[in-house]
DNA sequence: CTTATTTAGTTCGATATCGCACTAAATGGA
DNA sequence: TCCATTTAGTGCGATATCGAACTAAATAAG
Protein backbone atom coordinates (compact mmCIF):
# COMPACT_ATOMS: atom_id res chain seq x y z
CA UNK A 1 0.00 0.00 0.00
CA UNK A 2 2.93 2.54 0.37
CA UNK A 3 4.36 2.25 -3.79
CA UNK A 4 2.09 5.05 -4.59
CA UNK A 5 3.21 7.83 -2.28
CA UNK A 6 2.89 11.03 -3.90
CA UNK A 7 4.43 14.97 -3.18
CA UNK A 8 1.60 16.89 -1.98
CA UNK A 9 1.42 19.97 -4.81
CA UNK A 10 3.33 23.09 -4.81
CA UNK A 11 0.78 25.20 -7.08
CA UNK A 12 -1.49 25.63 -4.63
CA UNK A 13 -0.09 28.99 -2.47
CA UNK A 14 1.36 28.79 0.56
CA UNK A 15 -1.88 28.58 2.71
CA UNK A 16 -2.93 25.84 1.20
CA UNK A 17 0.33 23.85 0.91
CA UNK A 18 0.59 24.81 4.91
CA UNK A 19 -2.65 23.44 5.78
CA UNK A 20 -1.56 19.90 3.54
CA UNK A 21 1.41 19.66 5.61
CA UNK A 22 -0.17 20.05 8.73
CA UNK A 23 -3.01 17.59 8.13
CA UNK A 24 0.11 15.00 6.59
CA UNK A 25 1.79 15.60 10.17
CA UNK A 26 -0.96 15.02 12.17
CA UNK A 27 -2.16 12.04 10.73
CA UNK A 28 1.29 10.42 10.72
CA UNK A 29 2.15 11.33 14.47
CA UNK A 30 -1.69 10.20 15.36
CA UNK A 31 -0.96 6.97 14.03
CA UNK A 32 2.25 6.76 15.67
CA UNK A 33 0.68 7.68 18.85
CA UNK A 34 -2.05 5.06 18.30
CA UNK A 35 0.67 1.89 17.69
CA UNK A 36 1.71 2.76 20.98
CA UNK A 37 -1.39 2.90 23.24
CA UNK A 38 -3.16 -0.63 24.57
CA UNK A 39 -6.34 -2.00 22.59
CA UNK A 40 -9.07 0.12 22.76
CA UNK A 41 -8.16 3.09 23.58
CA UNK A 42 -8.06 6.18 20.81
CA UNK A 43 -5.49 8.95 20.33
CA UNK A 44 -8.37 11.09 21.55
CA UNK A 45 -8.87 9.21 25.07
CA UNK A 46 -5.06 9.68 25.41
CA UNK A 47 -5.75 13.13 25.04
CA UNK A 48 -8.37 13.55 27.73
CA UNK A 49 -6.24 11.43 30.04
CA UNK A 50 -3.20 13.64 29.52
CA UNK A 51 -5.47 16.76 29.70
CA UNK A 52 -6.63 15.31 33.03
CA UNK A 53 -3.17 14.95 34.30
CA UNK A 54 -1.62 18.43 33.33
CA UNK A 55 -4.39 21.18 34.20
CA UNK A 56 -7.85 19.68 34.24
CA UNK A 57 -7.95 17.02 37.17
CA UNK A 58 -11.97 17.63 38.31
CA UNK A 59 -12.94 19.24 35.66
CA UNK A 60 -17.23 19.30 34.25
CA UNK A 61 -16.92 17.50 31.14
CA UNK A 62 -18.17 20.34 29.45
CA UNK A 63 -15.06 22.20 29.83
CA UNK A 64 -13.04 19.39 28.99
CA UNK A 65 -14.85 19.17 25.82
CA UNK A 66 -14.14 22.65 25.12
CA UNK A 67 -10.43 22.19 25.72
CA UNK A 68 -10.79 19.14 23.44
CA UNK A 69 -12.41 21.03 21.07
CA UNK A 70 -15.35 18.25 20.61
CA UNK A 71 -18.97 18.19 21.11
CA UNK A 72 -20.76 17.44 24.78
CA UNK A 73 -21.80 14.05 22.96
CA UNK A 74 -18.25 13.38 21.84
CA UNK A 75 -16.83 13.91 25.51
CA UNK A 76 -20.17 12.08 27.09
CA UNK A 77 -18.94 8.32 25.19
CA UNK A 78 -15.06 9.37 25.42
CA UNK A 79 -15.74 9.82 29.27
CA UNK A 80 -17.91 6.18 29.04
CA UNK A 81 -15.42 4.46 27.52
CA UNK A 82 -12.36 5.94 30.01
CA UNK A 83 -14.41 4.89 33.13
CA UNK A 84 -14.98 1.55 32.24
CA UNK A 85 -11.48 0.97 31.56
CA UNK A 86 -11.16 2.60 35.16
CA UNK A 87 -8.76 5.54 34.20
CA UNK A 88 -11.14 7.89 35.56
CA UNK A 89 -13.92 8.74 38.24
CA UNK A 90 -17.08 10.75 37.82
CA UNK A 91 -18.17 12.12 40.63
CA UNK A 92 -21.61 14.86 41.25
CA UNK A 93 -20.31 18.31 41.62
CA UNK A 94 -22.10 19.10 45.26
CA UNK A 95 -21.94 22.97 44.25
CA UNK A 96 -24.12 22.34 41.07
CA UNK A 97 -26.74 19.73 40.50
CA UNK A 98 -26.42 19.92 36.23
CA UNK A 99 -22.83 19.38 36.50
CA UNK A 100 -20.07 16.20 37.28
CA UNK A 101 -16.57 16.72 38.16
CA UNK A 102 -13.84 14.03 36.50
CA UNK A 103 -10.92 12.84 37.99
CA UNK A 104 -8.24 10.53 37.07
CA UNK A 105 -7.47 7.11 38.83
CA UNK A 106 -4.15 6.12 39.99
CA UNK A 107 -4.75 3.82 36.98
CA UNK A 108 -5.28 6.65 34.78
CA UNK A 109 -1.52 8.00 36.23
CA UNK A 110 0.13 5.01 35.67
CA UNK A 111 -1.46 4.51 32.29
CA UNK A 112 -0.27 7.70 31.35
CA UNK A 113 3.05 7.63 32.40
CA UNK A 114 3.57 4.01 30.51
CA UNK A 115 2.13 6.10 27.42
CA UNK A 116 4.02 8.58 27.50
CA UNK A 117 7.22 6.89 28.16
CA UNK A 118 6.47 4.17 24.77
CA UNK A 119 5.37 7.71 22.52
CA UNK A 120 8.95 9.17 23.46
CA UNK A 121 10.86 6.19 22.92
CA UNK A 122 9.10 6.00 19.43
CA UNK A 123 9.53 9.20 18.08
CA UNK A 124 12.97 9.46 19.93
CA UNK A 125 13.23 6.55 17.12
CA UNK A 126 12.09 8.20 13.86
CA UNK A 127 13.06 11.78 14.45
CA UNK A 128 16.91 13.00 14.23
CA UNK A 129 18.33 15.90 15.93
CA UNK A 130 17.69 18.17 12.70
CA UNK A 131 13.91 17.24 13.04
CA UNK A 132 13.91 18.33 16.26
CA UNK A 133 15.04 22.00 15.53
CA UNK A 134 13.15 21.92 11.89
CA UNK A 135 10.46 21.17 14.96
CA UNK A 136 11.39 24.08 16.89
CA UNK A 137 11.84 26.61 14.62
CA UNK A 138 8.62 25.99 13.59
CA UNK A 139 6.60 26.47 16.85
CA UNK A 140 6.56 30.40 17.61
CA UNK A 141 4.84 30.88 13.98
CA UNK A 142 2.53 27.74 14.56
CA UNK A 143 1.19 29.21 17.75
CA UNK A 144 0.36 32.73 16.16
CA UNK A 145 -1.50 31.08 13.38
CA UNK A 146 -3.16 28.67 15.72
CA UNK A 147 -4.09 31.59 17.68
CA UNK A 148 -5.36 33.69 14.52
CA UNK A 149 -7.80 30.44 14.00
CA UNK A 150 -8.31 30.42 17.39
CA UNK A 151 -9.86 33.63 17.40
CA UNK A 152 -12.61 32.69 14.51
CA UNK A 153 -14.30 29.70 16.10
CA UNK A 154 -17.76 30.31 18.16
CA UNK B 1 -18.95 26.75 24.62
CA UNK B 2 -15.78 29.16 23.98
CA UNK B 3 -14.75 30.72 27.75
CA UNK B 4 -12.66 27.98 28.79
CA UNK B 5 -10.15 28.12 25.88
CA UNK B 6 -6.84 26.64 27.33
CA UNK B 7 -3.33 27.23 26.05
CA UNK B 8 -1.35 24.78 25.14
CA UNK B 9 1.11 23.62 27.83
CA UNK B 10 4.97 24.84 27.33
CA UNK B 11 6.49 22.27 29.59
CA UNK B 12 6.26 19.24 27.30
CA UNK B 13 9.55 19.65 25.40
CA UNK B 14 9.28 21.28 21.52
CA UNK B 15 8.11 17.53 20.05
CA UNK B 16 5.05 17.35 21.55
CA UNK B 17 4.22 20.88 21.50
CA UNK B 18 4.83 20.84 17.74
CA UNK B 19 2.48 17.98 17.32
CA UNK B 20 0.11 19.71 19.47
CA UNK B 21 -0.25 22.70 17.81
CA UNK B 22 -0.07 21.35 14.63
CA UNK B 23 -3.11 18.93 15.71
CA UNK B 24 -5.01 21.96 16.82
CA UNK B 25 -4.63 23.88 13.62
CA UNK B 26 -5.71 21.08 11.62
CA UNK B 27 -8.69 21.12 13.22
CA UNK B 28 -9.65 24.49 13.20
CA UNK B 29 -8.65 24.69 9.71
CA UNK B 30 -10.26 21.28 8.74
CA UNK B 31 -13.52 22.79 11.10
CA UNK B 32 -13.67 26.29 8.70
CA UNK B 33 -13.48 24.30 5.22
CA UNK B 34 -15.91 21.93 6.27
CA UNK B 35 -18.45 25.11 7.13
CA UNK B 36 -17.82 25.99 3.19
CA UNK B 37 -18.90 22.53 2.13
CA UNK B 38 -22.38 21.53 0.81
CA UNK B 39 -24.38 19.62 3.55
CA UNK B 40 -23.22 15.74 3.56
CA UNK B 41 -19.97 16.23 2.09
CA UNK B 42 -17.47 15.73 4.36
CA UNK B 43 -13.75 17.24 3.94
CA UNK B 44 -12.58 13.96 3.34
CA UNK B 45 -14.77 14.14 0.15
CA UNK B 46 -13.27 17.30 -1.31
CA UNK B 47 -10.04 15.89 -0.73
CA UNK B 48 -10.84 13.13 -2.84
CA UNK B 49 -12.19 15.37 -5.78
CA UNK B 50 -9.22 17.74 -5.26
CA UNK B 51 -6.90 15.11 -5.52
CA UNK B 52 -8.90 13.79 -8.72
CA UNK B 53 -8.38 17.33 -10.08
CA UNK B 54 -5.43 17.21 -9.60
CA UNK B 55 -3.44 14.65 -9.93
CA UNK B 56 -5.35 11.14 -10.18
CA UNK B 57 -8.08 11.34 -12.43
CA UNK B 58 -8.73 7.72 -13.77
CA UNK B 59 -6.89 5.94 -10.97
CA UNK B 60 -7.68 3.08 -9.30
CA UNK B 61 -9.33 3.11 -5.49
CA UNK B 62 -6.39 1.37 -3.61
CA UNK B 63 -4.08 4.36 -5.39
CA UNK B 64 -6.75 7.00 -4.17
CA UNK B 65 -6.71 5.15 -0.78
CA UNK B 66 -2.86 5.02 -0.89
CA UNK B 67 -2.43 9.07 -1.77
CA UNK B 68 -4.77 9.76 0.55
CA UNK B 69 -3.79 7.44 3.53
CA UNK B 70 -6.55 5.69 4.46
CA UNK B 71 -7.72 2.22 4.37
CA UNK B 72 -9.50 0.67 1.34
CA UNK B 73 -12.77 0.25 3.50
CA UNK B 74 -12.52 3.89 3.71
CA UNK B 75 -12.48 4.97 0.30
CA UNK B 76 -14.65 2.08 -1.07
CA UNK B 77 -17.50 4.11 1.17
CA UNK B 78 -15.99 7.77 0.33
CA UNK B 79 -16.26 6.99 -3.48
CA UNK B 80 -20.16 5.36 -3.25
CA UNK B 81 -21.15 8.67 -2.06
CA UNK B 82 -19.38 10.81 -4.36
CA UNK B 83 -20.84 8.89 -7.03
CA UNK B 84 -24.35 9.25 -5.66
CA UNK B 85 -23.55 13.05 -5.45
CA UNK B 86 -22.83 12.54 -9.28
CA UNK B 87 -19.25 13.70 -8.43
CA UNK B 88 -17.29 11.39 -9.83
CA UNK B 89 -17.65 8.44 -11.96
CA UNK B 90 -16.35 4.60 -11.69
CA UNK B 91 -15.47 2.29 -14.80
CA UNK B 92 -14.24 -0.83 -14.20
CA UNK B 93 -10.60 -1.27 -15.73
CA UNK B 94 -10.74 -3.25 -19.03
CA UNK B 95 -7.12 -3.82 -18.48
CA UNK B 96 -7.20 -5.41 -15.08
CA UNK B 97 -10.48 -7.23 -14.00
CA UNK B 98 -9.90 -6.70 -10.19
CA UNK B 99 -9.25 -2.91 -10.77
CA UNK B 100 -11.88 -0.05 -11.25
CA UNK B 101 -11.20 3.43 -12.36
CA UNK B 102 -12.47 6.65 -11.15
CA UNK B 103 -13.19 10.13 -12.90
CA UNK B 104 -14.10 13.36 -11.88
CA UNK B 105 -17.19 14.62 -14.20
CA UNK B 106 -18.22 17.91 -14.87
CA UNK B 107 -20.29 18.40 -12.03
CA UNK B 108 -17.50 17.20 -9.77
CA UNK B 109 -15.40 19.91 -11.50
CA UNK B 110 -17.85 22.54 -11.11
CA UNK B 111 -18.10 21.62 -7.31
CA UNK B 112 -14.60 21.50 -6.64
CA UNK B 113 -14.54 25.23 -8.50
CA UNK B 114 -17.24 26.55 -6.29
CA UNK B 115 -15.59 24.97 -3.34
CA UNK B 116 -12.02 26.25 -3.94
CA UNK B 117 -13.50 29.85 -4.20
CA UNK B 118 -15.19 29.88 -0.94
CA UNK B 119 -12.86 28.07 1.00
CA UNK B 120 -10.04 30.92 -0.29
CA UNK B 121 -12.55 33.57 0.89
CA UNK B 122 -12.73 32.39 3.85
CA UNK B 123 -9.30 31.99 4.57
CA UNK B 124 -8.64 35.63 3.09
CA UNK B 125 -11.55 36.91 5.71
CA UNK B 126 -9.54 35.34 9.27
CA UNK B 127 -5.79 35.22 7.78
CA UNK B 128 -3.62 38.48 7.77
CA UNK B 129 -0.93 38.78 5.59
CA UNK B 130 1.86 38.40 8.67
CA UNK B 131 -0.57 34.95 9.21
CA UNK B 132 0.54 34.01 5.56
CA UNK B 133 4.05 35.30 5.57
CA UNK B 134 4.77 32.68 9.21
CA UNK B 135 2.98 29.65 7.11
CA UNK B 136 5.50 30.37 4.57
CA UNK B 137 8.15 30.37 6.87
CA UNK B 138 7.04 27.18 7.85
CA UNK B 139 6.78 25.49 4.60
CA UNK B 140 10.41 24.00 4.42
CA UNK B 141 10.53 22.89 7.87
CA UNK B 142 7.12 21.12 7.62
CA UNK B 143 7.91 19.54 4.20
CA UNK B 144 11.22 18.05 6.04
CA UNK B 145 9.36 16.44 8.93
CA UNK B 146 6.59 15.21 7.03
CA UNK B 147 9.19 13.54 4.69
CA UNK B 148 10.74 12.46 7.99
CA UNK B 149 7.59 10.69 9.29
CA UNK B 150 6.37 9.82 5.91
CA UNK B 151 9.82 6.78 5.80
CA UNK B 152 8.10 5.34 9.11
CA UNK B 153 5.22 4.34 7.78
CA UNK B 154 4.52 0.46 6.61
C1' DC C 1 0.67 -25.55 -16.75
C1' DT C 2 -0.43 -25.61 -11.86
C1' DT C 3 -0.32 -23.81 -7.63
C1' DA C 4 0.83 -20.32 -4.25
C1' DT C 5 1.06 -15.61 -3.41
C1' DT C 6 -0.16 -11.00 -4.06
C1' DT C 7 -3.42 -7.37 -5.19
C1' DA C 8 -8.21 -4.88 -5.78
C1' DG C 9 -12.30 -4.36 -3.93
C1' DT C 10 -16.28 -5.42 -0.86
C1' DT C 11 -18.86 -6.95 3.36
C1' DC C 12 -19.41 -6.92 8.25
C1' DG C 13 -19.08 -5.41 12.82
C1' DA C 14 -17.17 -2.01 15.90
C1' DT C 15 -15.99 2.68 17.40
C1' DA C 16 -15.52 7.91 17.21
C1' DT C 17 -17.81 11.83 16.10
C1' DC C 18 -21.48 14.88 15.04
C1' DG C 19 -26.12 17.41 15.01
C1' DC C 20 -30.55 17.65 16.94
C1' DA C 21 -33.70 17.27 20.43
C1' DC C 22 -34.58 16.56 25.12
C1' DT C 23 -34.44 17.03 30.54
C1' DA C 24 -32.81 19.08 34.58
C1' DA C 25 -30.69 22.66 36.96
C1' DA C 26 -28.98 27.39 37.44
C1' DT C 27 -29.35 32.26 36.33
C1' DG C 28 -31.31 36.73 35.18
C1' DG C 29 -34.99 40.04 34.47
C1' DA C 30 -39.74 41.76 35.29
C1' DT D 1 -41.46 35.56 43.11
C1' DC D 2 -42.06 33.86 38.48
C1' DC D 3 -40.83 33.06 34.05
C1' DA D 4 -37.44 33.16 30.20
C1' DT D 5 -32.94 32.09 29.09
C1' DT D 6 -28.76 29.79 29.55
C1' DT D 7 -25.96 25.81 30.81
C1' DA D 8 -24.75 20.63 31.77
C1' DG D 9 -25.44 16.37 30.41
C1' DT D 10 -27.77 12.47 27.82
C1' DG D 11 -30.29 9.81 24.02
C1' DC D 12 -30.84 8.92 19.21
C1' DG D 13 -29.78 8.49 14.49
C1' DA D 14 -26.39 9.28 10.93
C1' DT D 15 -21.76 9.18 9.02
C1' DA D 16 -16.59 8.39 8.74
C1' DT D 17 -13.25 5.29 9.74
C1' DC D 18 -11.01 1.09 10.90
C1' DG D 19 -9.63 -4.01 11.10
C1' DA D 20 -10.59 -8.68 9.86
C1' DA D 21 -12.32 -11.81 6.77
C1' DC D 22 -13.75 -12.74 2.26
C1' DT D 23 -13.94 -13.15 -3.25
C1' DA D 24 -12.02 -12.55 -7.60
C1' DA D 25 -8.32 -11.62 -10.56
C1' DA D 26 -3.43 -11.16 -11.65
C1' DT D 27 1.22 -12.62 -10.88
C1' DA D 28 5.10 -15.50 -9.45
C1' DA D 29 7.30 -20.02 -8.53
C1' DG D 30 7.90 -24.66 -9.47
Amino acid sequence: MNEYKTEPQTGDGPVFTFFNEVGIINQLSTAMLAQVLPDGVHPSHFAIVNHLFRVGNGWPPARIAAAMQVTKTTISHSLKVLEDKGLIQIAPNPDDGRAKQVFLTDRGRVFRGQAILKAQKKFRDVLRPEDVEAMTRCLKDLQSVRRRLDEMRG
